[in-house]
RNA sequence: GGCGGGAUAGCUCAGCUGGUUAGAGCGCAUGAUUCAUAAUCAUGAGGUCGAGAGUUCAAGUCUCUCUCCCGCUACCA
């Protein structure tokens, strides 16, 4: 195993556009404070980073939205998340942003040095361009009727109704959201990056060189790389973000997934004028810490960035988790399907740690979990007040009872006491290799082993019954007791710094190093303790009530915007002739069958009554073949033929959509003869 | 459709390179106990390890096929 001097912990920049929830939390900020506090509490060299990501499309979208500048947006929920951070206690060396000054350098000149070395290439390609904005338009900012569905707001990229993914040059009668106007194509310059370049590089980096990693981002990493790397694009036309440091490049800024990872390196500049040997010595052990969604760019993109800049260390593991859903469904946060970090923090005063431990405890370390505040309240209620909480309290409430508070002296030890003090090294030892693995739950569950073992060894000792004959052996059961809890402080520190101070401050000794975790003899004989207070307490049923009420209104207030919003507006009138050119005919379904390589496309044969020809319809998720054979359909027979998957479809299946996308046949009420005009 | 991940006790999850009666926490049942926030401790019940086939002396663990869930991707008049 290769030793390490240092190490760079990274934790993904969190996007500008909303604050943080509890998936953000469980997924990345919470494993990665819990390993970097572990670090530090080995004393070893570690810096963490993180920053608030604040480029990108999104954000100039939604400043538009609000009628305030990229700017306000970004300070705001910059603003927002860094409170919040600061109050669960992450403890990141710094929390800068990309718009710093000190990003802006750092990135441009990141650009530049690839530039010269003529690592990218440049394509010249047709966009749309909003010629009363004077500007290109990104995908988001085209807007038209969708192909598919006939959603007349539909972005450039994806139609939310149907959810299809789409190219901007798909959309009907497309129009800039800016102004209104109709865009029209114009010739415009980017910068790629030619990943395909380093596929060999990649493929002996990752797939030889780590097979350590967890499988989800090693699975996803060989999955790309055996379908073989694309050149990507690494400019946008855009004037928000950084411009791209080339002649002749006027309006276009680098895009935001190239500079969001050089954060990190900027953030450790802003940091320390010692950033280099973070960055660029291999005896420093740098780690990423994110969610599943940012894996290609982690482990493919920002990688072969920084091989192609030349003198940087690369990630020596990249532990993504997967996501963390909330009572059932995905966290969403445009549905406001989520409990936000800053809330929780006003709503639980206090009670960072049950967040932390609960996160931390059901973290999606190998595959998507569910939050619940049902879970929530169990995990605070059944172990933390009645195993951690109270252990702490009894060994305290005891030595204060007996002994006034004062640390009582051992005496001879038993077998016993030998053998559950002897538990506390190899728990010590467990608890590393879980850290180190990134095996975080399991990890937990081993410092919280600490307390079960002092809850076992007080039950089995009975210090209450003993002292009525015994007092000097009650000195030394009391001792141990103790000296289990000051482990305890230490053992839980990276997982719940709050609480492990105050048990530190209830025995009224400073912080203890990691190094002492194991040890039997902490706390000294004669060593006044302080006063001992709760260290948490039971969630009430109404407290999990009224947070389950508030995401029932969510749903709720959702249900009923989407309600309104479903119904489409009616479109423009037609005249009666418009009407009269269209065909629509009863048919009848002779045959039907799946389209071999799709999973949505049927063939069907139809008896127009005119002729038997074939459709393909994008219904195979609703119907199959089977139930729709025989059944009588509406057909719009003179549509345009269009060739899908090699078959010529000639013709349309009219189908009823529901606000969901769901499609429903639309049949005659009773039999009639196929070739029947509909009118 | 392609690719990746997942499917193990009521719930949430461990099970490393295949090897004695498949484990933990919570929940549940019974008993003990009262120092402690009705907290604790002990014991126990609960699993055809998603389905089927195969390799092997031996498979939760390897191979193949299939089903369901999550993600990426293609397709969707």
């Amino acid at each position: 195993m290769k030793k390490f001097k240092r190490y760079l912990v990274t934790s993904a920049l969190p996007y500008a556009n909303g604050p943080v929830h509890i998936g953000h939390l469980a997924g990345v900020y919470i494993p990665s404070d819990i390993y970097t506090r572990y670090l530090r509490l080995r004393g070893e060299d570690v810096i963490s980073v993180c920053g608030s990501d604040e480029h990108g499309v999104p954000i100039t979208i939604k400043a538009r939205q609000e009628g305030v500048t990229p700017q306000d947006i970004v300070d705001k929920y910059h603003n927002i998340i860094k409170k919040s951070f600061e109050g669960l206690g992450m403890s990141f060396d710094i929390y800068s942003r990309t718009s710093s000054p000190v990003h802006h350098k750092t990135a441009s000149d990141f650009f530049r040095t690839l530039y010269d070395k003529g690592v990218f290439t440049e394509q010249t390609t047709m966009q749309y361009y909003d010629e009363e904005a004077g500007q290109f338009l990104a995908d988001r900012y085209i807007m038209g009727t969708c192909p598919h569905c006939q959603n007349d707001r539909a972005y450039g990229d994806q139609c939310e109704k149907c959810g299809s993914s789409l190219a901007a040059t798909d959309l009907i009668n497309p129009r800039s959201t800016i102004t209104g106007s109709v865009p029209v194509m114009r010739e415009t310059k980017h910068w790629y990056l030619p990943l395909d370049r380093y596929e060999d590089f990649l493929r002996k980096w990752i797939l030889e060189g780590h097979k350590e990693w967890k499988v989800n981002v090693y699975g996803q990493c060989k999955s790309w790389l055996d379908l073989g790397l694309q050149p990507r694009a690494v400019s946008r036309d855009l004037d928000w973000g950084i411009p791209v440091p080339v002649e002749g490049a006027e309006g276009k800024v680098l895009y935001v997934w190239f500079d969001a990872p050089i954060g990190y390196i900027s953030a450790t500049k802003e940091l320390t004028p010692d950033w280099e040997k973070y960055w660029k010595s291999e005896d420093t052990k740098m780690v990423h810490f994110i969610g599943k969604d940012n894996i290609v760019f982690h482990c493919i993109v920002f990688p072969s960035m920084l091989k192609a800049h030349g003198g940087y260390i690369l990630p020596e593991n990249v532990p993504a988790n997967e996501f963390l859903n909330l009572e059932g469904d995905k966290i969403s946060t445009s549905r406001n399907w989520a409990v936000w970090l800053h809330e929780y923090l006003e709503e639980f005063p206090g009670k960072q740690d049950v967040l932390r431990y609960v996160l931390c405890a059901n973290a999606p370390e190998t595959k998507d979990n569910d939050f619940t505040w049902k879970d929530f309240q169990a995990r605070n209620n059944n172990e933390l007040v009645a195993v951690l909480g109270n252990f702490v309290n009894r060994a305290l409430v005891l030595t204060d009872k007996y002994f006034e508070g004062v640390v009582p002296t051992a005496g001879t030890l038993t077998d016993y006491d030998r053998d559950t003090l002897g538990e506390l090294p190899s728990l010590k030892k467990s608890l590393e290799e879980n850290i180190e693995n990134y095996r975080f739950r399991e990890a937990l569950k081993d410092a919280m082993g600490i307390a079960r073992l002092g809850n076992k060894y007080l039950a089995d000792t009975e210090p209450w019954k003993v002292i009525k004959s015994d007092p000097e052996r009650v000195a030394t059961i009391l001792n141990i007791a103790i000296q289990i809890t000051a482990n305890l402080a230490i053992a839980i520190e990276p997982f719940m710094p709050f609480t492990a101070a105050k048990i530190l401050k209830m025995l009224a000794v400073e912080k203890l190093g990691w190094e002492k975790l194991g040890v039997s003899e902490l706390i000294p004989a004669g060593h006044r303790i302080g006063k001992a207070e709760l260290l948490f307490e039971k969630i009430d049923d109404s407290v999990i009530e009224r947070q389950l009420q508030k995401l029932a209104d969510t749903k709720r207030a959702n249900q009923e915007r989407e309600a309104s919003k479903k119904v489409a507006e009616q479109k423009e009138s037609i005249s009666f002739d418009d009407f009269q050119r269209m065909d629509i005919r009863v048919s009848t379904i002779l045959a039907a069958e799946k389209v071999a390589k799709t999973k949505k496309l049927l063939k069907l044969t139809v008896d127009t009554g005119i002729d038997k020809r074939e459709i393909v319809s994008g219904i195979a998720e609703y119907y199959t073949p089977e139930e729709l054979t025989g059944r009588q359909v509406l057909v719009l027979v003179n549509l345009e033929p269009r060739e899908l998957k090699g078959i010529l479809s000639r013709g349309m299946i009219l189908m009823g959509e529901d606000a969901t996308g769901k499609l429903v046949l639309l049949s005659p009420s009773t039999a009639v003869k196929s070739g029947s005009t509909v009118g």
